[in-house]
DNA sequence: TGACTATTCGAGCATTTGCTCACATTGTCA
DNA sequence: TGACAATGTGAGCAAATGCTCGAATAGTCA
């Protein structure tokens, strides 16, 4: 009691929090095992033991920091929403708002995938996908929100004219489409993953262009 | 030895052929509750006790029929294949080559819509989402394959310039793009499944149109 | 150095889950 | 009716998994 609050963490934690440098790099090392192994097996098959093992610490180790498995892809998607955030931002703000949709469109795939290249199990809370944990798929809907916020407030500075709600959908319709091909593309070899992307920005710049750029077509 | 072969049932079963009436009976109840708890719970959750409770019978007669757990949704995935083909043939049967793709676009969706109505558990097996077993992710890769195959033949005759790799592409964002939107249509209240269905359709409808009626539009 | 705190460790508990097996019951057919 | 096959049952085994706990080790600070 004598120290102040020194992180409060939400109230998940209720865990000791990490004070000395090792314990530090132990979660941390806990953490890279944690997203190695989602994007390995998937968050089905994901233990805390296997976390723990592939981190070459014990398990009494992770549960001194976490107080259960879901706070810990909780975490990780944090530091995934960082991540997506300055990346997305940097691509953003070069002067975007006169490109055209197709161009938005790109741009946003690309940076997505992007972090996709550099962040292991990154798809996988993104997608949320049977997370089977409401807290952490709660975390990966905020990780959602964050993703999509920064496209929503530039769409709508450009495209004052737009209705909100029909921004809003076209932006949900962008970020499923988004998940779509970040799942598919574990299966598949990387020419046609080439594809699969070029296809998905061909679709969504046709249909955003529907509503933001309505040139030629204004039918319904 | 006797008596010839009944059913086959291909190499999975390994299991007793049910020969009396309450056996078959207890066999449909068996995959009843299965696709009403894969409806309930999703793959994930579903557990061979819990269907075997819901059927209203022991989890030794379920093994007694089927020789594991993925071999209840191979046989559940066969039954939605059958129910899914003579929806969409009924569906397509009518002059459908003459229309647009928008109009396609708009029966396919419908039947998928209905199939799913009326077949609890059926996007689960459809969208194949972490059935987290090889044989029962193959089944529902089948099942996929047996709900693209007629349109894809509908398409080859209908637009026989469009080249075949184009087409396949084509097809494999339609099914794609048509799990995520069952998928999604879970956790939305009704007016917001309308929605995503209306654009949905949309969206592919101004893609599919953009390769198979290039009507004003041609560049790449 | 000694006392106290932070950290590490891993055996193992409690629970879940897929599945087996020995036995009981029911149907069939001579 | 009797014999055998088909079917039904559920206690419980083996493995997996989330997580605890008591004990050992390392760091800090007077």
């Amino acid at each position: 009691m004598s120290e102040p609050v020194e992180n409060p963490e939400s109230v998940s934690s209720s865990r000791r929090t990490p004070r000395q440098e090792r314990s530090q790099k132990r979660v941390a090392s806990i953490l890279q095992a944690a997203a190695q192994l989602l994007e390995e097996v998937g968050a089905g098959a994901l233990t805390t033991n296997a976390i723990a093992q592939k981190a070459g610490t014990s398990i009494g180790s992770l549960y001194q920091f976490f107080p259960n498995k879901a706070a810990v892809l909780v975490k990780l998607a944090d530091s995934f929403r960082q991540d997506v955030t300055r990346t997305l931002g940097r691509v953003f703000n070069i002067q975007t708002a006169r490109r055209s949709m197709l161009d938005l469109v790109n741009l946003f795939i690309d940076g997505i995938e992007e972090v996709q290249k550099r962040t292991p199990g990154f798809s996988y809370l993104f997608s949320a996908a049977r997370l089977d944990d409401p807290t952490a798929e709660e975390a990966a809907q905020q990780l959602e929100r964050e993703i999509m916020e920064p496209l929503d407030k530039l769409l709508a500075e450009a495209y004052p004219d737009v209705p909100e709600n029909q921004r809003r959908v076209c932006l949900r319709m962008l970020a499923e489409t988004s998940k779509v091909m970040l799942a598919n593309a574990k299966h598949l070899d990387v020419a046609t993953q080439d594809m699969m992307r070029r296809e998905v920005k061909r679709m969504l710049g046709l249909y955003l262009a529907s509503y933001f750029d309505p040139k030629k077509d204004e039918s319904t």
